[in-house]
DNA sequence: GAGTTTGAAACT
DNA sequence: CAGTTTCAAACTC
């Protein structure tokens, strides 16, 4: 990608936020200079002008140097009292027209070396085989959810430890969803190959050449997930920080890291409104650019000294110290004592324990996740629970984003840590990926996820496996938005609600995710989301923390009770999840564990091959498609459906015998029950309310209708079909089904009563989200593989089955030819405007 | 906790 | 590919 891509992208993104012109260029190239230096210690501009690699990056490290010093200028420029005069929102016009934009356009491009560096970068699991039911369905939607996942999978390595204020992390939140949006993120993500490192875009720092100073953890909490990121951090915080300290309210954004700052004697202090939003901005950015550290843990060791021309770098860019940095502020960190011991300049001790961790953790993602297993053991979570409540405080220091695609190795290094010893974590850090991997438990039975899995498998695994802890957090993000109330948190978030609110908001969005009566359903719904937000949003109150933690702590692992399977079928449910079985399973004779990898896996890719859809979630989840119509859909449980559909013939779907129900989704056309009474939603039986709510919208529909919508839909679009009329619930022709679509799950909506939405109506879905509901929200339908959609074509009522979907039979039920079917279809979706409310609950 | 019911998965 | 069997979860008592 070019310099000048990213530049734009990073204004577009704080144009969103309305923050400074500046601060992200300055961020970000200073970011970049940073990252140069630490990659390259000894370069000096005598060797510029040859093209350097950092991280994915390459660039002429002339220009870099160039950068680096231009953006010092600007600082400098920016602290002076003229700097607040800057709009809060300042056109686009004016930061192309700014000094620092022109001058980057005139850089030499900064290019991608590659991809990947390694196949860990983005814990992507290797999308492995095609086949791989994991790999496509998370792909895809990885790269359209622009979720926190995008940001996870950048700042990934330190999230599970590095703890940000919640303030920081709120503001940043925001922040963090509009620069997904913008370009860069959308390149990185692109770039990344699913092999790729999770570290982001600029993965791989020489740990060896790492030299700059880190700053004290505290004063890190922006960002730094490793030690490497500190360093680049330090100075952009302390740029920051003039701006912030006078702005009372402010008061979240300030910290006591400013208080180190000041001790470093390097704080400015600024009066200027946009302190706080600037640092969270900037924090921002540095949490998009940041690269993993390198995994090494001996490199990571010797990052911790400060490099002392980091430092000067900063004290250059900062100015007059500032004294105003209130000890209440400090209070907020007060579990960390750490912090104001930390004040010296230029030396920055690593703290041992936890801080050590925090480091080390970012090499066990990346080491772990894609093809290795992921460990949900049970007890590790509860042991990491228990630990991150003991070091509350340092964990806030720590605590970083979600990392969607690490939350596998996130497992794996806190089932790995607990089982080990925590005192040594350096030597965690050694430890192969393997190790990690290594069963804890005592029957030999670890839950993980299965090892050389796509995303799938771990997202499968996170969400089948209501192991709902720690782990949870990867998922998080695509689950949170997707399920989150109409108005997205993020969107709150980017909105420019105060950290607090911004907060509050996620946990409440946490907390209606929390079910209802089985505690571990729950776990298993709420998952990833609770985690994702207080990862993200740091959580700062200690009892907001431990309500978390007791949700995702209720231990809901997935277990089984296999008596002959040897968990090695889709009946044990571990298995289908894509998970080890652990201790907590009373299965007999058991195969699936790590000690039988290869069995699992060869297992795994004779079914897969039987059914490549065989591991994939069974609840499959319309939603960005539906978002093209203005309406968040996602999150609702209208806009999921079984894969398959059921079969049932006696519980009425009403019990969890019924995979829709126990999903917490409709019946849907796909079903082949018979005397559905599926609670959430069913295709028989509201014919006659859809029929003449199809009549009576069709004419809105026709006239809103956009040929081009209907036309980049595409014709298999599960979400355009209409669904076909079956023997049991006629559907008129005509009424475009549409209709209705309120926007959710075009399949679920429509006047064919399975096609409806009802769902919707259902008091609060979440209250009663079924164990399948995470698949929903982890897997947007749009996301769904393309099999998968062919699948859900709406065929006929009758259910024809192929192999994979056991339903393929095209949908002919006399209203004509299916291409006209088609059509009618397609303009209906496009029609649609969102209105769930229209559509009646089905009631039998 | 044992036994029954149920429906998906696997098999033929 | 339909029918049957196997299997394990869900459910009942």
């Amino acid at each position: 990608m070019g310099f000048r891509v990213v530049a734009q992208n990073l204004i577009k993104t704080y144009k969103i936020c309305f923050l400074p012109a500046f601060a992200p260029l300055l961020t970000f190239s200073l970011f970049i200079s940073s990252l140069f230096r630490q990659t390259y210690p000894n370069n000096d501009k005598k060797r510029f002008g040859e093209r350097k690699e950092v991280g994915v990056f390459s660039f002429v490290t002339e220009d870099l140097l160039e950068v680096e010093e231009k953006c010092i200028e600007v600082l400098m420029e920016l602290n002076t009292p003229n700097k607040n005069q800057i709009p809060a929102t300042n056109p686009l016009s004016q930061f192309e027209d700014s000094p620092v934009f022109n001058y980057i356009n005139n850089l030499s491009p900064i290019e991608l070396v590659k991809s990947m560096h390694n196949g860990q970068a983005f814990n992507f699991p290797s999308f492995a085989s095609p086949l791989s039911v994991f790999a496509s369905p998370q792909l895809s939607s990885q790269s359209d959810a622009r979720s926190f996942m995008r940001r996870d999978q950048f700042s990934e390595p330190s999230k599970p430890e590095l703890l940000q204020s919640k303030d920081e992390n709120d503001t940043s939140i925001g922040v963090f969803e509009a620069a997904q949006l913008t370009g860069l993120s959308v390149e990185q993500s692109e770039c990344s190959t699913p092999a790729n490192s999770s570290k982001g875009v600029i993965t791989k720092l020489p740990g060896e050449h790492m030299e700059l100073a880190i700053e004290e953890p505290d004063t890190l909490k922006y960002y730094c997930a490793s030690p490497d990121d500190n360093i680049i951090m330090v100075p952009l915080k302390a740029i920051i920080e003039p701006q912030m300290a006078g702005d009372p309210n402010e008061r979240y954004c300030s910290r006591k890291s400013e208080k180190d700052l000041r001790k470093i004697g390097q704080t400015g202090q600024n009066e200027d409104e946009a302190g706080c939003d600037w640092v969270a901005l900037i924090s921002d950015v540095a949490d998009i650019l940041t690269l993993e550290p390198s995994i090494d843990e001996e490199s990571a060791e010797k990052q911790k000294m400060v490099d002392p021309g980091t430092i000067s770098f900063i004290s250059n860019v900062l100015q007059a110290p500032q004294d105003n940095s209130d000890d209440s502020e400090t209070s907020y960190y007060a579990g960390s004592s750490q912090q104001r011991e930390i004040g010296e300049p230029g030396i920055q001790p690593v703290e041992s324990g936890e801080q050590n961790e925090a480091h080390q953790t970012p090499s066990v993602f990346s080491g772990t996740l894609p093809d290795k297993p992921i460990v949900n053991d049970a007890a590790a979570k509860v042991d990491i629970r228990g630990k991150s409540y003991q070091s509350s405080s340092k964990q806030h220091k720590i605590r970083r984003r979600c990392l969607v695609f690490e939350m596998g190795a996130h497992k794996k290094k806190l089932a790995f840590e607990s089982s080990s010893s925590t005192s040594s974590q350096s030597d965690h850090m050694g430890a192969s990926i393997e190790k990690h991997a290594t069963p804890r438990t005592d029957k030999g039975k670890t839950l993980s996820a299965l090892p050389g899995r796509g995303i799938g498998l771990h997202l499968n695994a996170l969400t089948a496996t209501s192991s709902g802890n720690a782990v949870k957090i990867e998922t998080l993000a695509s689950g949170k938005q997707e399920i989150s109330q109409p108005p997205s948190p993020a969107a709150h978030m980017a909105s420019g609600l105060d950290p607090v609110s911004k907060s509050l908001a996620l946990i409440t969005v946490e907390t209606d995710f929390v079910p209802f009566d089985n505690e571990d359903k729950v776990m298993e719904n709420v998952p990833q989301t609770s985690m994702v937000v207080t990862e993200d949003f740091g959580i700062s109150s200690p009892k907001m923390k431990r309500q978390k933690f007791e949700y995702l702590g209720a231990s809901s692992c997935k277990r089984c009770n296999c008596k002959r399977s040897k968990c090695l079928k889709l009946y044990c449910e571990c298995f289908a999840a894509g998970l080890y079985c652990i201790e907590p399973c009373s299965c007999l004779e058991c195969s699936n564990n790590p000690a039988h990898e290869d069995t699992v896996l060869e297992t795994r890719r004779q079914i897969e091959s039987r059914n490549p859809l065989a591991f994939a979630p069974k609840v499959i989840r319309n939603s960005d498609s539906v978002s093209e119509f203005g309406e968040e859909t996602n999150k609702t449980p209208a806009s999921a459906r079984h894969k398959r559909g059921c079969n049932c013939k006696k519980s009425s779907c009403l019990k969890k015998y019924c995979e829709c129900f126990q999903g917490g989704v409709g019946c849907s056309s796909y079903c082949r029950c018979e005397g559905c009474k599926n609670t959430f939603g069913c295709k028989n039986g509201v014919e006659e309310n859809d029929l003449k709510w199809g009549e009576s919208k069709i004419h809105e529909n026709t006239s809103n209708l956009n040929l081009l919508d209907i036309i980049e839909k595409g014709e298999d679009h599960p979400d355009l079909m209409v669904p076909s009329k079956d023997s049991r619930s006629p559907v008129h022709p005509q009424i475009p089904i549409s209709g209705q679509l309120s926007g959710s799950s075009l399949c679920d909506v429509g006047p064919s009563t399975k096609m409806r939405p009802i769902q919707r109506f259902r008091t609060n879905f979440f209250y009663h989200q079924p164990k399948y509901e995470k698949h929903l929200q982890v897997i947007p339908e749009d996301e769904t593989p393309e099999i998968l959609n062919r699948n859900c074509l709406p065929t006929s009522g009758v259910k024809s089955v192929s192999p994979n979907s056991k339903r393929v039979s095209p949908p002919h039920h006399g209203f004509g030819p299916s291409t006209t079917w088609r059509r009618g279809r397609k303009l209906i979706l496009r029609s649609v405007s969102p209105s769930p409310s229209l559509n009646p609950p089905c009631e039998q």
